[in-house]
This record gives C-alpha cells, sequence and structure tokens, in this order.
DNA sequence: AATAATAGTTAGCCAGGCTAAGTTAGACTG
DNA sequence: CAGTCTAACTTAGCCTGGCTAACTATTATT
C-alpha cells in the first residue's frame, strides 16, 4: 500500500471512528468535550491558558466550557497567590465522582465493541496504537 | 494488555485522532461533515432519508447541511418520478470538482503526518485498519 | 372517503467552536 | 515612578452542526 492509498483508508476510517465515539458518549450526563476538561484535571488545579492550550481551543472558548462546568458544581475556580492575573481552576469532590462513573461507562461501552474482534484484531489494534500517537505530534 | 486497557488507551487516542483531523482540514473551503456529504453522492443522486442514515444524523439536520451545499451550487435537489414526496440530492458538476480538490490536499495532509512516521509504524496502522473499521459495526 | 404513515422542511433550542473588544494585573522603560 | 506594553481572562456576537416538535404534502390502508 503506499502512503497515499493508507492516508486514503485512515481518513475514512477515523470518520468513522468519530461517530463511534459519538454514539460511546450519547445520553451520558456529560459531553465528551466536558469529559476531556475534566480528564485534565484528574492531577490537580490547572490555569485556563493551559487548559485552552492542551485542548486546542482558543481561551474563549475554554472560558465557557469552564463556566457550564462550574455552575453544576463539577470544578471550581480559583486564584493564583503569585500572579492576580491568572485563574486556577481544579475538581470539586462532585466533579472527581462524575469523572469516574462516566469513564467507567465509556471504557464499558469501548470494551464491550472490542470484544466483538478476535484476539488478533485486538492485537493489531494495540499495536498501531503508539503509531497512530505520534501522528500530528511533529 | 486487558481489553479494558486496550478500550482506555483507544479512546484517549481516538480524541488525539479527532483534533489531528480537524487541523487536517482547518482553513478548506468545505468543513469535514460538508465533504462527507459531497463523497456520499460520488456514486449518483441520493434521497434525504439515505444521505441522513448514513451520516447517522436526523433528517433535519441533514436539510440543513444539503441547504448550505445547495446554495453555492455543490449540489442540486432534484424530484423522484415515481413518489412526489422524495427529493433527490446529486453533486453538480462544480460540488464534483471541489470534492476532488478537498479529497487531495485531505490525502496529502495525512500523507505528509504519515510520512514522518517509520514504515513499521506504518504497516502496524494498515495492519489495524480492517480491525477498526469493524468496530461499532455489529 | 377517512385515516394513518412516510418524506421533507421550518422553527427554535443547545453545545462548542471562532474573533474582536474590554478589563485587570504584571512587566518594562525612559 | 509614570506611562506604556504585554499577558490572562471574560464578554459579546457570530457560525456550524446537532436535536426535537410541529407543519405540509403525498402515498398507503382500511
Amino acid at each position: 500500500m503506499t502512503t497515499d492509498e493508507l492516508a486514503e483508508s485512515l481518513s475514512k476510517e477515523l470518520r468513522h471512528l468519530v461517530l463511534l465515539l459519538r454514539r460511546a458518549v450519547a445520553g451520558q450526563p456529560l459531553t465528551s468535550q466536558q469529559y476531556a476538561v475534566l480528564g485534565s484535571l484528574e492531577g490537580g488545579p490547572r490555569r485556563m491558558t493551559e487548559l485552552a492550550e492542551e485542548h486546542g481551543v482558543q481561551l474563549p472558548t475554554m472560558t465557557v466550557q469552564i463556566n457550564r462546568l462550574e455552575e453544576p458544581g463539577l470544578v471550581a475556580r480559583g486564584a493564583d497567590p503569585a500572579d492576580a492575573r491568572v485563574r486556577t481552576v481544579e475538581l470539586t469532590d462532585e466533579g472527581r465522582a462524575r469523572l469516574v462513573a462516566v469513564r467507567r461507562s465509556r471504557v464499558a461501552y469501548l470494551s464491550g465493541q472490542l470484544d466483538t474482534l478476535t484476539q488478533g484484531e485486538r492485537e493489531a489494534i494495540s499495536v498501531a496504537l503508539p503509531a497512530l500517537a505520534k501522528l500530528g505530534r511533529s
């Protein structure tokens, strides 16, 4: 297979996988973006700028995202004692609990899908993951 | 690796790949959804319902999508002589030309990314594609 | 002929992106 | 040290792309 052919197949499958992921989160009490943001906060408080960069999003977008998580009490805003311009964001207990629950059900969904494959197919995916992870990081 | 661990890694990489794809289409004269719809029309006219199902979307969503493609003349609506309720949609010459151009640039982008990998990594992805394609089709 | 079902569209809502412009605080400079 | 520049956020206003509910028009059923 030439690189171009591979690119074409990959492009097609990516679209398929996006739809798969969408189904995996449908009906859950957290959109996939909100889930991703909560995940970034697991290791402790972060600043808005960091979050925006990590998610490949502009600051205003992250502001709105955090507003929506703050309102139901899943995250809390704080301040940086060293620099009054920066706002920090951290998980509340409630937010942490929600994150864990949603993660469990997402992983369960994907696990169920992976179970329908053969052992060989799962291994093929497993082997390809590091390569996929490298894509676009250059 | 257990299936659950694989599910967790895959879930993480999928998010990464989504962001990659988003960058691949940024600034192009067609969003990825519009591109996907045009792609569905390559084989000839389709009805609205078919398109909506194929894209995992409700009919009203597809109506709006087609409206936006029809306005600049990339697709044209037609009628089914056998059933006056159904509307067909087909590519115009302009739409076909646009589709080809955008596909070329998407594939070029992904190709460029794949070129940064080793031959072994490309093969790993190539081997995993059929397994990924099976996911969620059950 | 009346009623039910099917195919689309319209209207109105929400999430999640963006840019431009405003505010406040820190950092530099003459 | 006053004035200006830069940085970190937020607000406002716009767009895409999803949804449901309600409407119109046509076909199918009884």
